[in-house]
DNA sequence: TTTCTATTTCGATAATTATCGAAATGTGAG
DNA sequence: CTCACATTTCGATAATTATCGAAATAGAAA
């Protein structure tokens, strides 16, 4: 437990994932991995106006879920497993009264490919 | 893994959680164990309108976290500890691609007093 | 600098959500 | 049957959210 997680923080998370097309977009950033996807792509994938992912990309990065790197013209997003896991550990904590069930398992990206950082 | 759960369920739970008082008010039910609350407490507890309440026990009912039993002229509510389960279990399963990381931590309801029903 | 490409911001609109008082419903008591 | 109580439903209103096309911004290449 690095990091300390709030009510406010929680119910921006939960608005944040529900909703169909941020819950696939996030579940695809979760997918791709460290190497993250560019925005372009993502609008693809979900068959989405690009107005309308940036919309949902900014809801994301506004909640703490993903976060954003340039990559020569293109914005690469990738999914924030800390936080992820800082939610569902919030939801577990409080859930029998806080204090037996916390989750042990904890996520870690996934090296698809290139692995340039290894500062997490 | 007894019970499945789709998309659709999950936005729904996420969406029903992810607001002040609803958050709030399914915390409570959780900390108030099998027993559950009736609506009237929880208003007080809340500092809502009957009304207000009223709408926001029905949308976590609707997602299915919450259940309602009558006993005499009120309506005892409960939290539903395996929609809760299914709920983080959903989300970590989806977490690393689908493979390692599921949570070994289930939520039991905590019976603090009369223990009337044990057909969970 | 000019052009090309990727992405975001800006309007404008439609749909959904939250709120509370007042009235209605349903349950038990006298 | 009538009254009292707990909770829900009904309106009406204000606020938020989702959508997409068109225009603007930002970076890279020529």
């Amino acid at each position: 437990m690095t990091v300390k997680i709030n009510a406010e923080q929680v119910i921006e998370a939960l608005g944040a994932l529900a909703h169909e097309h941020r819950l696939s977009l996030f579940r695809l950033l979760v997918q791709a991995g460290a190497e993250g996807m560019p925005a372009g792509a993502i609008a693809e994938a979900l068959a989405l106006a690009n107005s309308s992912l940036s919309f949902h990309l900014a809801h994301l990065t506004r909640a703490g879920l993903i976060q954003q790197t340039r990559k020569s013209r293109s914005l690469i997003y990738t999914a924030d497993y800390a936080a992820m896991n800082r939610l569902v550990g919030y939801l577990m904590e409080n859930c029998c009264g806080g204090a037996t069930c916390t989750p042990n398992a904890a996520c870690e990206p996934i090296a698809t490919k290139t692995l340039e950082r290894n500062d997490a």
